[in-house]
Formats: C-alpha cells, structure tokens, sequence
DNA sequence: TATAATAATGATAATCATTACTGTTAGTGA
DNA sequence: TCACTAACAGTAATGATTATCATTATTATA
C-alpha cells in the first residue's frame, strides 16, 4: 500500500536504518528505535519496513535466517559470515553489470547476491 | 553433524527433491514424500534437510519467505516471479565467474544469486 | 544370528519471527 | 476547528522451524 501520511515513527525507523550500515535485523531495529520512542509497538516496526520496502525505499535481505534490512536501495551484494553471522556489504563487485536472458524471464526488478564463508575476523581467531 | 546411519526416510527425501525441479518448500516435500513414507514426521523432515544441507547434498535457497531446496549442489542462479512465486533455475547466468576481492573476506565457501521480477507466464495473463 | 549401543524416528510441545485484529491517536484537507 | 481515516500501541493469532522424549531400527561385534 500506498503510505499517505508521515508519522514519526517512520521517519525514526528510516532515519536509524539509514545511519548504520551493519544490516540490522527488525528487533535490532525495534531495539533501537526504542531508545528514541520507547513504546513503539513491533507491529509498527514491521508494517512500516513492508510499506518502505513495497515503495523502494528499504531493501530486504535474505541469508537463510530472520530477514535483514538494508537502507542503501542501490542493488549491491553481500557476504555473510557463517561463523560470527555477521553481513557486510561487497563494495567490490559490480552487480550492475550482470545481465539475464533466460527464456523464462520477462522483467528482472531486482535481485539479491548472498556470499557465505568466513571473515578476516573469524580467521584470525579460529 | 555427521550421518552415521541411513535411513529409508533419508533416502526418499533425497530421492524426491533429486527427481524434481521446482525448489520445493520442506512442506512440498513433506506432502510428497508422505505418499510413499504415509507417517513420516514434520521434523524427520528438517531434521533431515539440514542435515543433508550440512553434508553438502542439499542447497537451502532463501527467498524472503519460506525457505526452498535444491537437490542441485552446483552453484547456480535462481529468478523468483514476484507474481506467482515460481523459483526458475537460471541457466544462461555463469556464477562461476564471479570474483570476490573484498578485504573483509577470508573465504568464500558458498553463494546464491536470486533475481526477482516478472515470469512470461504471468505477463501472458495480466 | 543374537545382542548391545545408539542414531534416527514419530509425535508433540515449544519457540521465534511475522502478521492480523481492535480500539485509540494523530496527520491532513476542508 | 472539525471530520475523516491512516497510522498507531497493544495483543492475539499464525506459520515455520526447532527441541524434547520415548520408541524404533541400523550397524558393529560377540
């Protein structure tokens, strides 16, 4: 659905998901939305991540466990890392430039790139 | 962990998700494997397809909804209709080109490239 | 081949993420 | 300022997945 007013509780939603770049999950976002408005509802959180998403303004983010969510809408992939979880964006690969023809395919609107494996970080430690 | 033992269970969940193309949800495969296992359990099930996913003779494929599987290990691209829900290998996609060099990698063990948009079936309808 | 050890199962309860519902609040146009 | 209703908070319901536990069945070995 189309969204026909402002509200407070999107623009903090938008505002907290557009100042961080670690891919925050709904409840991170519930959790930290909540410092600035402490009794917005989960329910709020959800509907207005499926509004922005419905009207491209937030991306979702799919790696096998709960959703992801990112405010950078330009297409662009990511790495997860399977030992701390962790997902990071790939700044490195040009995803723009991948192109689909398969007879099936009418229109392509978007897509998702998921690396897993292990981080630098993990590496060090294990 | 590890498969120590087989089981006829096993075996026909592998047998049903190798023999078919549609990257089923574990609820598909549970309808289906049930008309030859008729009181096999839910939990086999995903007790089972995590298992398999573990040893590398299962692809889980995350979509944004309900998980889906994929009896094909080899890396390879999928296209969702947003329409329909259709999951569509990708054929004429070559993943196996793809390169990462981000500095936060250690590793890639692992990706999947999903595309969403419009199949030439439901643009034939609407 | 019988037996002992335990992996794997079926049935079901519990959990977790997400969505739906309902009465209230607040943004917006007249 | 008022009326309309989108958006909200709070909470119940749903759906997918995981955990538990007593029972069954596979497999190594006597």
């Amino acid at each position: 659905m189309a969204i026909e007013r402002k509200s407070k509780q999107r623009d903090a939603i938008i505002n907290e998901l557009c100042s961080r770049y670690d891919h925050p999950t709904a409840m991170d976002l519930y959790l930290s939305v909540r410092e600035t408005i402490p009794n917005i509802s989960l329910g709020t959180l959800y509907r207005n991540l499926t509004q922005l998403e419905e009207n491209g303004m937030v991306l979702r983010i799919p790696d096998g466990s709960t959703d992801r969510f990112d405010g950078n809408v330009n297409p662009h992939a990511h790495f997860k890392c399977t030992t701390c979880g962790n997902v990071y964006d790939l700044m490195n690969f040009k995803i723009d430039s991948l192109t689909f023809s398969d007879e099936i395919i009418n229109k392509v609107t978007n897509y998702s790139l998921m690396a897993f494996g292990l981080c630098k970080n993990c590496n060090k430690i294990n």
